[in-house]
DNA sequence: CTTTCTACG
DNA sequence: CGTAGAAAG
């Protein structure tokens, strides 16, 4: 059994102080990947750094206040690997993976963007060498008798029934024909993951796990799916369980996005 | 009668959250003269721009979020006047008077400084081109038969008794000989002003009017004298009761300056 | 709408 | 320590 759980905190000091780590404390997961730290090791407080119970990996962007992933695991990862070898994302704290007894599991967190902007281009620069190194990720764990799990904030839908106003935002980035034909990559025989949650629940809208903080959004659930883990086909199979964890309440959210927590036997 | 109060907000906006017009509301001032409203009157919702019964005149900063005067009074002023004619200064938001029947009313924000940095030369530059103004302004109200009032925050602290720590803060911005002497022209002959609030209670430390926000400063009455009312010595000689609103508490402070009410007879 | 940084105080 | 703007999301 391995139950991993991924979450963009969207800053984790602020996060700590919303309920974040009551969150932890009742998380039954042996892995949480976390996005957006926004943070440096040396910001947080041990509480929030290394919980009690865990061990932290974390990369951290060199731009202050940006971005950066992490990784807790309740047993010491075998190894801690950051970036994915291209130097623009090398310290851009987008991409961590740690290997645990059979299974190397990342945090991601791909670009956003916005159409016309170098942000954009960023991002597809993004997507452009980091398809290439999910199918050498997927050949190397298959040559070393491994499984591999990429969970993270994607920063894009990937069919309609990923987001609740699909019609107005196929121009908006995120939901981009280009976008989405790259995830059909990702998911189709070039990349061959499998998108967890989406195979556990094939026919429903959702579940979406962002909400925007603007307007009633989370209220009305007006929400994109775009936080995935994604699975090499083995492990998938082993996938008895694929939620998220939308909080009841706006009192309770301590983030903009849910927690996307799989259950593998 | 008369009754003319001075505060330094620190941003007009976070003040009227926390109590700012709640304090106004019981205020039995005819004039209130503001300083650091660090907003443009755009920015500020009726109520706080307008309150009911006041009519609110504004010199804002070019400089968005900085500095920034105004003056509220009861009755609509004869004339309002921004600047005091250095074009360096015109549009920093430092300085703005009115004119009501018999007695022209300014509030003042002097520039803040740091000793060795581009600041204090500016601060220097200021007082250097406001004390001929100063001169000036009373030789104005003297052939006119009038008397004249300048309230704010001066950011210079004029005696040993005017701040907690003197001797500390001998070398710091606030506290310099050549500030302090500055001051002593003001009041001197030279300026002719009088600093109300001190000639009421000539002996006694303080009262201070700001407290820094770091540490325990307010709870222990660590401030700083550096809001004054200025006076020319007809309506000085006016003057019934001059002291410092300390809020009770660390909960009912909207600010880190308190006002300073004086009432004339 | 929110987080974080920065400049200023 | 706190305000406000900016950049990012």
């Amino acid at each position: 059994m391995l139950t991993v759980t991924s979450v963009n905190v969207n800053g984790l000091r602020a996060a700590a102080k919303k309920g974040y780590l009551e969150w932890l404390s009742g998380c039954a997961a042996d892995v949480v990947c976390l996005q957006e730290v926004r943070a440096e090791e040396a910001q947080l407080t041990e509480e929030v750094r290394r919980p009690a119970g865990w061990h932290a990996s974390y990369a951290p962007a060199s731009a202050k206040g940006r971005a950066g992933v992490a990784v807790l695991t309740r047993r010491a990862p075998e190894a801690v690997r950051v970036g994915f070898g291209v130097p623009e994302f090398e310290s851009s704290g987008r991409y961590l993976e740690v290997d645990l007894p059979g299974t190397t599991v990342a945090s991601l967190y791909l670009p956003s963007g916005e159409v016309g902007t170098e942000r954009q281009d960023e991002k597809e620069r993004f997507m452009e060498t980091f398809l290439p190194y999910l199918v050498e990720l997927r050949a190397k764990a298959a040559v070393d008798g491994r499984e591999a799990l990429v969970c993270g904030d994607w920063n894009i839908a990937h069919q309609e029934a990923d987001l609740k106003n699909w019609r107005a935002n196929r121009t908006k980035s995120g939901f981009l024909p280009e976008e989405r034909a790259w995830l059909t990559r990702v998911l189709g025989e070039e990349g061959g993951y499998v998108d967890v949650v989406r195979a556990l629940h094939p026919d429903q809208d959702g579940p979406y796990s962002w909400w925007s903080y603007r307007g009633r959004a989370f209220d009305n659930d007006t929400g994109w799916r775009i936080d995935y883990q994604m699975a090499t086909p083995g492990l998938a199979g082993r996938c008895v369980k694929a939620q998220v964890e939308r909080a009841a309440s706006h009192a309770e959210r301590w983030s903009d996005h849910a927690p996307v927590t799989v259950v593998f036997d």
